[in-house]
DNA sequence: TAGTGGTCTAGACCACGCC
DNA sequence: GCGTGGTCTAGACCACTAC
């Protein structure tokens, strides 16, 4: 990169790169699927070294953003992609392998966010906010019911769609309608006792323990773009995590 | 590295260096919280480039066994380093900054290991197990009731032990006491109904909904080390976990 | 055969911590 | 000033994919 033209003497370059790149995905030049520019390409365009670029290439592709192929090219990562289905969904059955959900859609409304919701969201008090409930299912009974809530500016169109069209991998949803990626999500988990509403969506007895899962998903810029409430039945089945 | 050195011709270079810095953590010869020799010495001695070197180490640093204090060295990562403190330990207060446990060790017991311990240890029917209980509290009443179960033959001097002398931070002691580091663990969470003993332990009904979690902890090679079933009182305080 | 990512080298300069 | 890790370069060869 020509000293003329590097605006931050501070970071890296090889991060001043990776932001150009992030940008261009997030601006929607590069969407989901595409192919990028090959190393040597990129690196003529930058006016940077080949190392430099893979260098920047190489923490995107740790953060799943970008995924290589040898031989092939290096291409945006999408989570339609098998590798990346069951990336943000960690609940499993006790026995046996990961089962992909049935979801149906129980309502989607507009309505001014509540002040939980808005603060998860960072977001100002009176923001008008989607709200949508569904109960999944998991190879048999039901097991979740989950509400979520998303900025409705931002996702306008969502309630255009009819209840079926509401993907069953909503994290899907938003990257192909929206152009939003999800990079990364924090979860706070409590043992509660199941309310009425619930013990009746999810055919059990009230009080019965739920697994309650308090979700926030970010985008590529770490900006919070949901805010959701998994209630779980655990007994055939569990949330998992691991540490490293 | 010389040709003639070259054993596993399949597997980059790196991955070999790699391997040898763990082997060498692993056997001892490096301890935690020692400097290692530099990258020169290392590609030196090794016979590659230091690019080569760094890149093994930056893989290292990643998975923190290693940790690169700029201008002074690298170092072997140490549980009781402030940065690894809480980093096994995700249960935190609603409202407020984290907080490290007080905890009481009720016993600690050698018995021939239970079906489903051993299944999780991935160790033969019979093997002799040392089973720790104990309840820790965060800044107030008892909320965490835990088991833990380790191989009697590996940790056999935890028994020479005091209950007090058994540390708040087992991580640190299987690391300080048998240079047992572990990288990572994957844990289970359920939802369930307090026990009569759990709830006489943690002072409140019968039934109250508790976080359950199984949680298996690995050493550096991927052995199963400690299985570990704990029981939360979720009302003031939550389990959190980060996907990415 | 041509282009891509994957690995590796040798050497350069910088920023930091320490003496 | 010296040694450390941190960044960057220019070029090499390999393995894989597609035509």
């Amino acid at each position: 990169m020509k000293s003329s033209q590097t605006i931050f003497n501070d970071t890296p370059l090889y991060a001043q790169i990776r932001a150009f790149i992030v940008a261009r995905m997030h601006h929607g030049e590069w969407q989901p699927g595409d192919r990028i520019p090959g190393e040597t390409e990129l690196a003529k365009e930058y006016e940077v070294s080949q190392g430099t670029v893979r260098k920047a290439i190489d923490s995107l592709v740790e953060n799943r953003l970008l995924l290589r192929r040898q031989g092939k090219g290096t291409y945006v990562a999408s989570h339609n992609s098998e590798l990346k289905l069951f990336h943000f969904f960690n609940i499993s059955p006790n026995e046996g392998g990961r089962v992909l959900p049935e979801t149906k859609v129980l309502t989607v409304d507009k309505r001014t966010g509540l002040h939980h919701e808005l603060a998860a969201l960072e977001m100002p008090a009176g923001t008008e906010v989607i709200h949508i409930t569904r109960v999944r299912h998991l190879a048999g009974p039901p097991v979740i019911y989950e509400t979520m809530t998303i900025c409705a500016n931002r996702f306008k169109s969502v309630l255009d769609l009819t209840k079926k069209q509401i993907l069953n991998n909503i994290y899907e949803l938003y990257e192909q309608n929206f152009g939003v990626i999800i990079r990364r999500t924090k979860d706070k988990v409590y043992a509660v006792a199941a309310s009425a509403l619930q013990a009746q969506l999810l055919d059990i007895e009230a009080s019965t323990p739920l697994l309650c899962v308090h979700r926030l998903a970010l985008d590529l810029e770490d900006t919070p773009v949901e805010y959701r409430e998994t209630f779980c039945l655990t007994q055939n089945h569990h949330y998992h995590s691991r540490l490293s």
